[in-house]
DNA sequence: ACAATTTCTGAAACCGTTTTCAGACGACGT
DNA sequence: ACGTCGTCTGAAAACGGTTTCAGAAATTGT
């Protein structure tokens, strides 16, 4: 019942232990065949804990993200996981739920059990990454920044320019009367999308209503909200830019409740793609990232990270999105636009 | 930089390491303010390595699921790490890519590293759950069965009752053309799923032709195929039953690529809710589960498990699945259906 | 004020590994 | 045959906690 300890294959080998020990870190050992046999016998395996007590490594990463049920953070992990599969590191995984208060616990938890973590903060005013960088504890940061706490290995996408890109994509339709449904501000994701947004309508001299602005908060029902705000308008946009899949679920609930149609009462551009996003009707026109190569780079770079101790200069790596281009938008309506169907459902 | 020990704190408060180990565990002592004082002043934290080697246990649990990206594993994920957060127990996240000798590989190393296992084996004759128990670790399988190794703690749904619906409700509106999209057969799921299926139809004196059984092997690209091998019959069915959310959507991507029309030229009910399943057009017909409280209550039988080792009786308990019923059924097409726009994209 | 009792304390052993350190052993050269 | 060298070995000391044990200090009773 007991799992075996080194010292019963010593035993069972008729050697000291010191010999099995070094037998199974490669050395030549004379009784390395009998070795093998008792270890087989008793289906021997190490200790984790002993080794990490001596030796101050885990053989452990953390992963820590706001919220696994999310795709794309699922995609995350799968990438880095993918990545860890061969060489003898096991994840930790934990789930914050958007929560500042809970990522503190977790990483305070988690600190003392892992090698390194990789970590999607919950905002950007958040001193888990500070703690890890006192702990010592290699970090990479995932999806998001921590600008008001110095500088960090991170992982970003191109917010900025996806935003941009989908703004530009409506601004080439036609439309000029173009919202959005942005996440939280202070998140990484949430703020460069905005002002991207922003940056590009200024850029092409349209004005912005400041209600066209609707903040949803990352989450379906918020997005669902968003929109219909959006649509209650008495004056609603011909386009909507929502910042983030979960969002765009909830905004369009909203749109199919209401009983408008899309591209021709509304365009609209959602920002990462998904299996479903192609079968939608229309189909919907997405910023389209590369996600599993997300979690798999941050993982190759706290990996290096941790054998190279070496450079104090943080790496901040941003990868492309892309623009890819389905049915949700087309030529702004010309008449206002007609609500059909159904009302509203809270 | 390295962290603080015990020592440290009892040299910085002034008495003995049995003391202050004494005092963290919660007995009187004398000094308790001083060494709370050096506790914080030096953020120490206990190492688990240390404790987990003297005491024989980890305070970690494994999952392990076949595909993190699949919604249901991150929802059960989600479950089971809500119930984890308030006490103690940190959770080691595998993937197994629904493969028996991967998930071989993963379990031989977690088994250590832990004090339980939640498993969803990617197949039912797979030996892990017989390893775990050989190693003595308490263990629940999740969503699926291992009936040739022996019984096992068990949190399924019901499958055969599902399917038993699904099928029901399409004879209900007056289908007797009923084909199934199935799963990998070896798996749990995709037997009772099938099997369900099938007495369904038995039941119902309904003939069966062969080719109205597909194998999606659970992948949305096994569903696409699966779609259009069934479209592509020369007398095809009027209704589809797809037993999981992958693989529909797959079929929905056939379905949509040949230009079928749904409800009017064919019907179709899924297995497994999504957001996305609403907004579609017509909303999809599916069988639902309480997801969460799988992961969630499989989790609450490991904890139980692991506190009174008692019982050697195991406990295997099957959660209830409802129809929840939207636009993808209607009667069945009485002229031959009309392939429309586009042809199959592979 | 003193013995009996209770509460608190520190030294030491232990958990299962890895690693250092001497020393044993066999091979080799002369 | 003998010293020298290199290879391989086992005893022992860590790693950072918890727990046992015996004894010291504080408390209680009379």
């Amino acid at each position: 019942m007991k799992p075996p300890t080194i010292t019963d294959v010593a035993q069972e080998a008729g050697v000291s232990v010191s010999t099995v020990s070094r037998h199974l870190r490669g050395d030549r050992v004379r009784a390395a065949e009998r070795i093998n046999r008792a270890v087989a016998r008793l289906r021997y395996r190490p200790s984790p804990a002993a080794q990490s007590l001596k030796s101050g490594k885990t053989g452990a990463i953390a992963l820590v993200v706001p919220d696994i049920t999310n795709p794309f953070f699922a995609a995350v992990v799968r990438g880095a996981e993918s990545i860890t599969a061969q060489g003898g590191h096991t994840i930790f995984l934990a789930n914050t739920d958007e929560s500042d208060t809970r990522e503190a616990e977790v990483v305070e938890d988690l600190l003392t059990r892992v090698d390194g973590m990789l970590l999607a903060p919950a905002s950007e005013n958040n001193p888990s990454p500070q703690r890890l960088a006192d702990a010592g504890v290699p970090t990479v940061l995932i999806d998001r920044e921590a600008p008001s706490t110095g500088r960090f290995d991170t992982v970003l996408i191109d917010n900025h320019g996806g935003a941009r890109s989908a703004v530009e994509h409506l601004l080439s339709n036609g439309h000029e009367r173009i919202a959005t449904i942005a996440g939280t501000v202070d998140s990484t994701p949430g703020r460069f999308r905005l002002e991207g947004y922003r940056d590009t309508l200024a850029g092409n001299s349209i004005e912005l209503p400041p209600e066209f602005v609707q903040m949803g908060g990352f989450k379906e029902h918020g997005g669902y909200q968003a929109m219909l705000r959006l649509l209650a308008l008495p004056d609603p946009p011909t386009a909507v830019f929502v910042a983030n899949n979960t969002m765009t679920i909830g905004a369009l609930r909203a749109i199919k409740d209401i009983g408008v149609r899309i591209p021709d009462d509304l365009s609209v551009v959602g920002f990462d793609d998904h299996p479903f996003s192609e079968i939608l009707d229309p189909p919907l026109t997405v910023i389209d990232r590369p996600m599993e190569e997300q979690g798999a780079l941050a993982m190759r770079m706290l990996l290096s990270r941790m054998s190279n101790d070496s450079s104090p200069i943080s790496r901040r790596v941003v990868l492309d999105v892309r623009l890819t281009e389905r049915a949700s938008c087309g030529p702004p309506r010309t008449t206002p636009m007609g609500t059909r169907r159904k009302g509203p459902q809270v």
